[in-house]
DNA sequence: CCAGTACTTAGGTTG
DNA sequence: TAAGTACTGG
């Protein structure tokens, strides 16, 4: 019980509190992970097993950090056996168990957004509505959003409140997308993230011998950043938690910044109503900040009006006023800032880690990159596009989806023709359409295209047959192999590698090793996830934690010493020497979008309380005059959030000098100006790029009439040289070169060719159109 | 069927 | 600016 001496007292009361509902209040560094870590820590030293915990977390980083601490503190590494992760990754796993009993099978495929997205998409076209109006991310949001809410397309369409929302806004029938959106996931045995909450809550609902034998297993039950939990999230732990109350919530209202997605606040003051006897206890001491900080944290925040009340404090040391910093462009604004840390790793020997640059939007994150190259200071941008989004891994993992559950129809469509097998649109949508009439997914149409009444020629006939014979040949190999082994075969057979490793252009080769580290990583998986010498480790044991990774959980070494460049969202919970937060200009941050409602606003501002107490010694904030949005110049105004903060902790040396130094501009600062100024540059590439396509449109319009006439002239030998293309004759293509004809199919006018070209690999023609000439 | 180009349009934050 | 799509010529 050593550790408890490692807790001041109020972190003691909450850790050592182990019986019935608790909820912990924790203002921001106060060591609410501490205690979490802690209150685990001793469940376990006294005599809990750890196999009866359960604890929620918000990355499944923390959960991973979290586990390897609470080992370190009891000494054992039982930690491993706690059930702790996101939401998602931990319902993922209990759905993969429990899922036939609510109608799916176990290797049901996690849409990702993106697949989400296109599915909406194809949804839109089928049904005839405007693809203007219904977009994929707006119509995505309604059904997420009632999915976090519980409410089924069934209920969505009853309810006449929503119903009169979407009439409002023009979209009467989104009902429908969602209707049959639902459907085909179900169909294509798929979940999206949503629906790993929603289909938990219908299991544990509809199957009461489901929920007590979770009830009794999960005895203990611990949530972090409660204040960013949704409805459905907030029904799953009420349910699990019912028999034993063993509870604990931990969060801080002054910290929501999710209610965009459906995070409820009402959450927390629910707790009061569902557990009565509950005990309450707040940390109010933050060890993190420095006075200034802390203080201005506090005045930024007490301008909300919703919100429990606490006082935060510290008795760390007074530290430096926030610096305000006001740039004439954002190009110069990372310029500036990448300037000062450079200035402060020498001056305090600082190391890069040390430095967070935190902004509101991902596509700020261009100048400070920039700049920081130029400085050569090392940085690692979190969130974007991740690893698992780029093209290349998507579709290698849709090989690996499809190998798993062949239902799975966004995986289906995109490789069905990647690499080029020819088989294309046209095929595609045929088969959509005919699984639609006959009520069955695309793959089961694909599978028996005769049976199900499916009209294609022969040669398109065949290479689906080739296709699905490949895949099912995969799957033989499913539970036999190790997850490596056959993805490896997957990546070799299916022809991805090869299909990159010819591509020599640096993104091919870019994509190739993109590629391999893929598969080194599912290597490191399977040797990670084994727990003994027998043990397999599957392709679906792989794919149902590759669904829920997000970049924060990379832990890459190279990664350790660089600047990190975030959104402040991702910054949640993280906490760094030196923090900037910057772009702080009204319409940037606060959002455009938040500006309508009060309550948005608010969340807006804990956004910026959050992003400021990220700092430990020094937080410094930046703003624009000026700045690139969608490629065009706009102006800028310094956001309202910096007259919030008490001037007493302000530094505006910077904000009000800048005005003169605009005055002695040839001396003062010429270099840094204009280059930094980006307009000029920025316009320069502009019109370069604009003139150059007028350029090359009048060529090509010269270039077009030639070849008209070469087209008219070829037309009579042309004639000729079709009889003369058959299997195994020689032909030249004005573009991919000389060639060897290994196949010809179609009746005419289609006929089509497969050619060779050694330089430009196999490509199919239609002869009607490419103009071939026989050589030899 | 394929590939290059012209055109359009951008709701921001995430598991 | 950048990405994604619709169009078009071969």
């Amino acid at each position: 019980m050593e550790y408890l001496k490692e807790l001041n007292e109020a972190q003691r009361v909450a850790t050592t509190h182990l019986q019935g509902p608790l909820m912990v209040i924790a203002g921001a560094g106060s060591g609410k992970t501490r205690v979490l870590t802690y209150r685990i820590a001793h469940l376990i030293d006294n005599g809990v097993d750890s196999f009866n915990i359960l604890a929620l977390t918000f990355t499944n980083k923390a959960a991973k950090e979290m586990k390897e601490r609470i080992s370190t503190i009891i000494g054992s590494d039982s930690g491993r056996s706690i059930w702790m992760g996101t939401f998602h990754s931990v319902f993922a796993r209990i759905l993969r168990v429990e899922s036939e009993k609510i109608g799916y099978p176990n290797n049901f495929t996690i849409y990702d957004t993106q697949d989400t997205k296109s599915l909406i998409k194809t949804i839109v076209k089928e049904l005839g509505l405007d693809d203007k109006l219904y977009k994929p991310g707006i119509v995505y949001s309604r059904i997420s959003s009632a999915k976090n809410n519980l409410i089924s397309a069934r209920a969505y369409m009853d309810d006449t409140g929503i119903m009169a929302d979407d009439r409002s806004t023009g979209r009467p029938r989104l009902h429908e997308v969602y209707i049959e959106y639902e459907k085909r996931c179900f169909k294509a045995h798929a979940m999206d993230f949503d629906d790993l909450l929603f289909k938990t809550n219908i299991l544990l609902k509809n199957h009461p011998d489901v929920l007590l034998k979770y009830q009794e297993k999960f005895k203990y039950i611990l949530v972090d950043e409660y204040q960013d939990t949704n409805y459905s999230q907030y029904l799953i732990v009420k349910r699990l938690a019912a028999r034993h109350e063993n509870i604990c919530v931990v969060g801080d209202d002054a910290q929501s910044i999710y209610a965009f997605r459906g995070a409820n606040i009402q959450n927390i003051l629910n707790f009061k109503k569902d557990y009565p006897d509950y005990n309450l206890y707040k940390l109010e001491q933050n060890y993190r900040s420095t006075k200034v900080i802390v203080d201005a944290a506090n005045s930024i925040i007490s301008n909300n009006k919703n919100q429990i009340k606490k006082n935060v404090w510290t008795s760390n040391s007074e530290g430096e006023k926030i610096k305000v910093l006001k740039t004439y462009s954002d190009n110069e604004e990372g310029k500036l800032i990448s300037n000062d840390i450079f200035d402060i790793k020498n001056s305090e020997q600082a190391l890069n880690s040390d430095f967070a640059i935190l902004y509101r939007t991902n596509a700020q994150s261009r100048s400070f990159e920039e700049s920081l190259r130029k400085l050569n200071i090392p940085y690692r941008i979190f969130g974007g596009l991740s690893f698992y989004q780029r093209k290349e891994i998507k579709d290698t993992l849709a090989y690996f989806r499809l190998t798993a559950n062949h239902n799975d129809e966004e995986a289906l469509k995109r490789v069905i023709n990647y690499p080029k097998r020819g088989i294309g649109l046209t095929t595609i949508d045929k088969a959509r359409v005919c699984a639609n009439e006959n009520d069955k997914s695309l793959w089961e149409v694909l599978e028996n295209p005769v049976e199900n009444g499916l009209k294609l020629n022969t040669g398109t006939q065949n290479k689906i047959g080739e296709f699905v014979t490949m895949i099912k040949s995969f799957a033989t190999k499913i539970s036999s192999d190790s997850a490596f082994d056959l993805c490896n075969e997957i990546a070799v057979n299916s022809g991805i590698l090869k299909e990159l490793y010819t591509d020599k252009t640096p993104e091919g080769v870019a994509k190739y090793d993109n590629i391999q580290e893929l598969l080194n990583g599912i290597k490191g998986f399977v040797e990670t996830q084994k727990t003994s010498e027998e043990q397999i480790v599957t392709l679906p044991d792989f794919l149902i934690d590759v669904a829920l990774l997000t970049d924060a959980d990379n832990d890459d070494p190279d990664d350790k010493n660089k600047i990190s460049l975030m959104t402040v969202h991702a910054a949640k919970g993280l906490e760094f020497q030196y923090v900037y937060v910057v772009g702080l200009e009204e319409n940037l941050f606060p959002s455009q979008m938040a500006l309508n409602t009060r309550s948005e606003l608010e969340e807006e501002r804990r956004l910026f309380y959050v992003a400021i107490t990220r700092a430990k010694k020094k937080a410094t904030l930046s703003f624009a005059t000026s700045r690139y949005r969608w490629g065009q110049l706009v102006q800028c105004e310094m956001s309202r959030f910096i007259e919030e903060v008490d001037s007493r902790f302000l530094n505006m040396e910077r904000v009000f000098s800048r005005n003169e130094e605009k005055n002695d501009l040839p001396f003062g600062m010429p270099a840094n100006n204009s280059s930094g100024f980006s307009s000029k540059k920025g316009t320069n590439t502009y019109k370069t790029k604009k003139a150059m396509p007028t350029i090359t449109t009048s060529s090509t319009y010269n270039k077009k009439n030639l070849k008209r006439i070469e087209s008219v002239e070829n037309k009579e030998g042309s004639e000729v040289d079709v009889k003369r293309i058959v299997v195994g004759a020689k032909v030249s293509h004005e573009r991919f070169g000389k060639g060897k004809v290994i196949n010809i199919e179609g009746t005419p006018p289609n006929v089509k060719a497969t050619v060779f070209f050694p330089e430009k690999g196999q490509k199919q023609l239609l002869l009607k159109y490419a103009k071939l000439n026989v050589i030899g």
